[in-house]
DNA sequence: ATTATCTATAGATCTATAGATAATGC
DNA sequence: ATTATCTATAGATCTATAGATAATGC
């Protein structure tokens, strides 16, 4: 399997980075290559020999950022139940301290609506994975007896993650207004309590 | 107060509804005078000299907009409690059929983020007006004794406008999959179940 | 007079490709 | 040989302005 020279790869690790700080800070429409080149000492003819065009290079910069959020998000095939749900609020304290990377998920998104966006497979399939991921550990803990058995575990599991999404844009809109992180925790706490199962 | 002739005024208004089909199409920075002034069969001048810029297009069409929907968003000095959630469901349901308005503001929402984007500062006065109408109609329902008496009106007003934002973002990016209006619902009953005043 | 248009154009971009040269490593 | 770079450039944009001409309505 061919990867080039090591030089190229540690090359393309660096455009990577770059990339991602333009498409936060730009999208992708708004996004130069000859920007992320500036920022990587490369001529922009040089940056597309390593990704051959800027839609792959978004493609690249997503897929790239998903694998190392996979590790941080996966909850597991253990955890489930209320242990998940707090899984979810550790994330999102822990996104309040990387406002760059949330920004992108967050500017990308929102571009990614519009049909023909190269975003727009990737945002659908992660919005796919995502839920299925919530779902089936909140399953999960309805078959230990940890949550309420008829539970919709898909509609929660699209709650959750909307609610993670739209508190994002409004926080990073208006910073110092929301904590976002305090209002994500009382959303799970309520959560919680509703789906407690019925007292035996 | 000069307003311009009729026929400006009647050319600024078709102007007004294709700039919005541009921005919600492409964002702000994808979208192209050129083309608008196309659906207007006006040359991009001709545009221009209704409209000075495209930013100071931009505010307008977002202006505009707003105040259509401050009609129908707007709850009332009358309404509050479980009547203030339920119009907030008639709002999203209206929203299922629209999906063009839904996603000029997801779009342009999404962009906004970025500081120094023509649409930030629209944004944060939007999110902050929206908060505080929306927390009014809940402690008017405090009040009266319909919702628990002391209910946090901020964090549940962030989070009733998160979800209807994530919602949305969910919907467009992938339609067939997301009940939009039925999610939201179950949200919102779940919401009243939980703010019922205890049993006196 | 004021307003609504137009054509023409300046001046900046942008992405992607062609083709040459230098470095790397089997 | 393959890979990593570069310069140069084609070909499309883009926004905004200058300056001329036509229509509108006090």
């Amino acid at each position: 399997m061919r990867r080039g020279y090591a030089t190229g790869q540690a090359r393309r690790e660096r455009i990577l980075a770059a990339a991602l700080l333009e498409f936060a800070e730009n999208g992708y429409r708004g996004a130069s290559l000859a920007r992320i080149a500036e920022r990587v000492e490369l001529s922009q003819a040089g940056l597309l020999h390593h990704f051959t065009s800027k839609e792959r290079l978004l493609v690249a910069v997503l897929d790239y950022r998903d694998e190392q959020d996979m590790r941080r998000f996966d909850l597991g095939e253990t955890t489930g139940g209320v242990a998940a749900l707090r899984a979810l609020v550790d994330v999102v304290e822990h996104n309040a301290r990387v406002p760059g990377l949330v920004q992108l998920f967050s500017v990308i998104s929102g571009e990614a609506v519009t049909p023909g966006h190269p975003g727009h497979e990737w945002a659908r399939r992660r919005y796919r994975r995502l839920r299925a991921q919530v779902a089936a550990a909140l399953r999960r803990g309805a078959e230990r007896g940890e949550l309420r058995a008829g539970l919709d575990a898909e509609a929660h599991a699209d709650r959750l993650i909307a609610m993670m999404d739209g508190l994002q844009t409004q926080w990073l809109i208006d910073p110092e207004r929301v904590d976002m992180a305090a209002v994500f925790r009382g959303y799970v706490d309520d959560l919680v309590a509703l789906l407690r199962p019925p007292a035996s």
